[in-house]
DNA sequence: GATGAATGAGAATTCATTCAT
DNA sequence: GATGAATGAATTCTCATTCAT
């Protein structure tokens, strides 16, 4: 590691922007169909095309890569809640936390070997607390579009429920994604994720 | 990795025993109180007071280690949930989710930073459904022990139900366990954790 | 051994080209001078002076360069004869036999101590065929170069025949070498096994 | 290496002598059957059933082992041609130049692995003299065994001569025994063997 | 900006040998 | 005499990072 973080050009011209989109895409492959085992920075250079020397251009050493995708992963995953949420505001109707789950459980199907690698990194930078601070987000945004979560009448979550909700869906989708997906695509699995969250949201001790 | 685990000794002497320990502990407390980063066959063999070589002669890489610490601890785990449940099988009237939860709240308590370097080793190894299976086995436990869960009437368990409850709740402690154990020791925290189990399991579909 | 020959750069810059040359000369002085017991990759780059990590940028592991060494040393064998018989092919009166083992005689009488340790490096790699291909391929030379070992009427050399004094030449030209060049210089010596050489293939059986 | 040869115990009792010959015998096994790469003392003393302790109680070091391996076959060798040379001394129509060649590719068809690995052995410890002394003993027992090669009448054999048959002999022998033995069962090789001393032998310059 | 050759500290692992039991 | 646990110097090899071109 660093002694500390040398400050790196920041891109400014479009090509600039454009390697450092490829340094990304070829280490979320490695990641993805090779093994953590071996990412260096050479394998990773020489799947982006370019020279270890430029990818240190833009990255003051490896792990900051790891934790830039990490964070990359972070805001997709936000934004898609998000959007799920703003799409469906006006359908109150619908129920708003399966939305949500849908979309999460969507999300954990996708590059999960990446996902799994970059958030490991994360918390190995000591910075699991971005993690975190991204599922309580996603818990206030759902529970702000959603009248069932937060009745107006009712009380606010408490922070242990708040975590314990949270952390649960997050568990076992990590879960899922890491047994192959067997479950993610399963009706019922979506199902039962739904029905732990409101069960438990909807008995709420007095 | 290795050509394949060339055998290495299975200790017989009384004093082969104990240097295993040594390294066990060795290990366990540079996981403690140091870093995965320093967790160098040299520094384990230093800690422990013996010589690289004699480490190699019990194991037959550094990887090894943590695998077999991750089992001991799985082991470990399992063992305290089974008495939990054996020494009160015959009050039933306890609830005995509550106590099942309250024993893994507290073996999530010990040893955090050392567990989760091992079970990352595991899952690292391609070795991850032996916590998978773990997880199972103690939710049968729990299971068999109580006719909450699986009253004499209802139908048995699906997998997917199974699937969730038990990685929500290890989804939950170990999120837990990350952030500094400022949860664990809270009586609201059992409390909300009994619950998410109970109110799904409670409701379940018809 | 390794997985097995990971890609290596090929030298592509002309700095490149001449590093490479530095490690072969290293080790080939070390080979010379010192004793095959000290060839370490740490020594050779030291004496190369490079870093190890240099040395590994073009060979995947230590043995590789013997083998590269002892390629080159065959190589270079090989054009010595094929320069010898090619300067003298026009001059058919001169006794092509004997050119052939003088040149063999003043090969063999150089960097003895190299050429042993890389011929016995690539026969503990496997790659023995490579050096008796070499022999097969001199004495076809030689034989397609002179009149007398195939003269037009004769039938073509029989496979052992071929084996047999082959073999028979490298064994008494590699013992020599290997007793400090005594013999080597001796004009006796050459005398005699022209001799050898020519006596079997005169009186062949019809 | 040892700074010196240490006094070993020689075995004296009989179990002594057993234990030593255990050890030849596992060091030959692993040599012919495994390889050069994992003979090591361990493996040595596990292979013959005994403690690595009991080992040292034998030889100073592990280089000892092969050395006296090597010398072992040596006497071996030597004894064979002896004995066939004194076999068949009254039997003087009989060839004697083939009988010792004959008892000479015989010698080399068996453990052939473990004849290089020693041999090669002997010349690292610097006591490749002792394989040259071997031969020019044989070649003195041959020349002595027969009146075709060193008729009354005719000149002794001159050092280079002498050396010059009996290491292209080796070296034909060594060629054929290291390519799979393929040409040592033919009895064109035997032929051409005979043939090549013969005629070499038969016809000396004046 | 880009390149890629060079760097070298540091990690894993081996194995001949010793010595307390 | 035998045992086998312990030793640790020695060696190979890796890979993040630098810097001259």
């Amino acid at each position: 590691m660093q002694v500390l973080d040398r400050k790196r050009r920041k891109p400014r011209q479009a090509r600039a922007v454009a390697t450092v989109e490829i340094i990304y895409e070829a280490t979320a492959q490695i990641l993805q169909q090779e093994s953590r085992a071996i990412l260096t920075t050479n394998h990773i250079a020489a799947c982006a095309g370019i020279s270890v020397g430029t990818l240190y251009q833009y990255f003051p050493h490896k792990e900051a890569i790891l934790v830039a995708l990490a964070r990359r992963e972070i805001r997709s995953m936000a934004d898609t809640i998000t959007r799920t949420i703003a799409e469906n505001s006006a359908d109150s109707s619908q129920d708003m936390a399966r939305r949500a789950i849908r979309a999460l459980i969507a999300a954990s199907g996708k590059r999960r070997r990446v996902r799994r690698a970059v958030f490991q990194a994360l918390m190995a930078a000591g910075l699991g607390h971005e993690l975190d601070r991204n599922l309580d987000e996603i818990a206030r945004l759902v529970a702000r579009g959603t009248g069932r979560f937060v009745p107006q009448a009712s009380p606010p979550l408490s922070p242990v429920t708040l975590f314990v909700v949270t952390r649960a869906v997050n568990g076992v989708l990590a879960a899922a994604a890491g047994e192959g997906a067997r479950f993610l695509e399963l009706a019922e699995f979506e199902d039962e994720l739904v029905r732990l969250v409101c069960s438990f949201l909807d008995r709420r001790p007095r």
